[in-house]
DNA sequence: AATGAAATCTATGGCAA
DNA sequence: TTGCCATAGATTTCATT
C-alpha cells in the first residue's frame, strides 16, 4: 500500500465535460429539475430557469432527441407492489461462450432489473427483485441453468438506503 | 445440493400480493404505463385503461399518497452528462460502529447513486458513477477513509446492459 | 428566445350508479 | 365507494417576430 500520511485532498471533481452537443448551464438545470420531478410542467420549469415555456419546451425536446434524456419513469416502491426481496447476483461465466445467448437468457427474466457487464471474477452483476425468498431461489436456479453460467454468487439486500440518486449534493 | 433431475418447473410467479390498499388490475396498468412513460398525460392514460381522465387522476393521486408511486424522474444517459465510469463498491465494515455515521458519510458523496445494506462479508454495496478513473480512485479513497470502513472491494462496470427495468416481460 | 393564440389538458365540485 | 360530467383555469405547442 502506498503510504498516505495525511488524507490526500480529493481532486476537485471534474465537471461533466461537454460531450459534443454542448449542454449549457440551463440545460443542466433542466436535467436536474426533471430528474427531481419528471412530471414538472414546462411552465413550471420555465419559471425555475427564467425562460419562457416554449423555450424550455424546445430545449427539453432537443435533450430528448440528442439522447441525453432517454425517458421518464414513475418511481414505484417495490415492496408496495409485492417485490419484497432484492438481491445482487454475480455471474461467474464458465468459459468463453456466446455472450448474446447469455444476455438473452438473463433478459428473459423480468426479475433481473439491472444487468452490468463487469471486470473481475464475475462477468456480470445483476440486481434482482422478487416477491420472496422462494422466488429468489427460483431465480438463482434459473440463472445457474443458463448456458455459459458456471456459478452464481448472491448477496441479499437487507435494506435499500437509496437508489437512483442524481442530486449533485454539493 | 439437492438433486433436481430435470429442470424444476419454476414456481408460478406469485403476483404482487395485495399489500393493504388493494391495487387492482387498472392500478397495475397505470403503474406499468407510468413506469414506461412518466410524462404520459392523464388523458392519454385514460384512453389506455378505458376510464375517464378524472378517474385516472384520482387513482394516480391515491397511488401517490399511498406511497406506491414515490416520484417521477427523467432518465438521463450518464455518459451524455460526463459520467463515463460506473463501479460497484462493496464495503467491508471494520467492527461494530456507528452505522448512522457511515451512512451519512456515504450519502455525502453524490457519486454514490445507490446504497444497499447487504448480508454477507460486505455490509454495504454501492453503485458509484464518476467522470473517469481518477475520480473513481478519489471515491475509493474517500470511502476507505470513512470511519468504520475496513476495506472496500471495487468492481468496475464495463457496460450497462440495462438498468431500472420494470416491465414484467411475460 | 419571446409573444400571442388555439387546442389540449388538469383538476375540482357535483352528480349518478 | 368509485367513476363520470362539466367547467374554469393552466398548459402545451404552434406560428410569427
Amino acid at each position: 500500500m502506498v503510504p498516505r500520511p495525511e488524507g490526500p485532498q480529493p481532486r476537485p471533481h471534474a465537471l461533466p465535460q461537454t460531450t459534443e452537443d454542448d449542454i449549457d448551464a440551463v440545460d443542466e438545470q433542466l436535467l436536474a429539475l426533471l430528474q427531481a420531478n419528471g412530471r414538472a410542467s414546462y411552465a413550471e420549469l420555465a419559471r425555475q430557469v427564467g425562460l419562457s415555456a416554449p423555450a424550455v419546451h424546445e430545449r427539453v425536446g432537443k435533450l430528448e432527441t440528442a439522447g441525453v434524456i432517454t425517458g421518464y419513469t414513475a418511481v414505484v416502491d417495490p415492496s408496495a407492489v409485492g417485490l419484497g426481496v432484492t438481491a445482487l447476483v454475480g455471474i461467474i461465466d464458465s468459459d468463453e461462450v456466446d455472450d448474446v445467448g447469455m444476455l438473452e437468457a438473463m433478459s428473459a427474466l423480468p426479475q433481473v432489473q439491472d444487468c452490468w457487464r463487469t471486470a473481475g471474477t464475475e462477468g456480470y452483476v445483476l440486481k434482482v427483485r422478487v416477491t420472496d425468498i422462494p422466488a429468489l431461489e427460483d431465480t438463482i436456479n434459473a440463472l445457474n441453468r443458463v448456458r455459459g453460467v458456471s456459478r452464481t454468487r448472491t448477496t441479499v439486500v437487507l435494506s435499500t438506503k437509496w437508489e437512483g440518486r442524481h442530486g449533485r449534493t454539493e
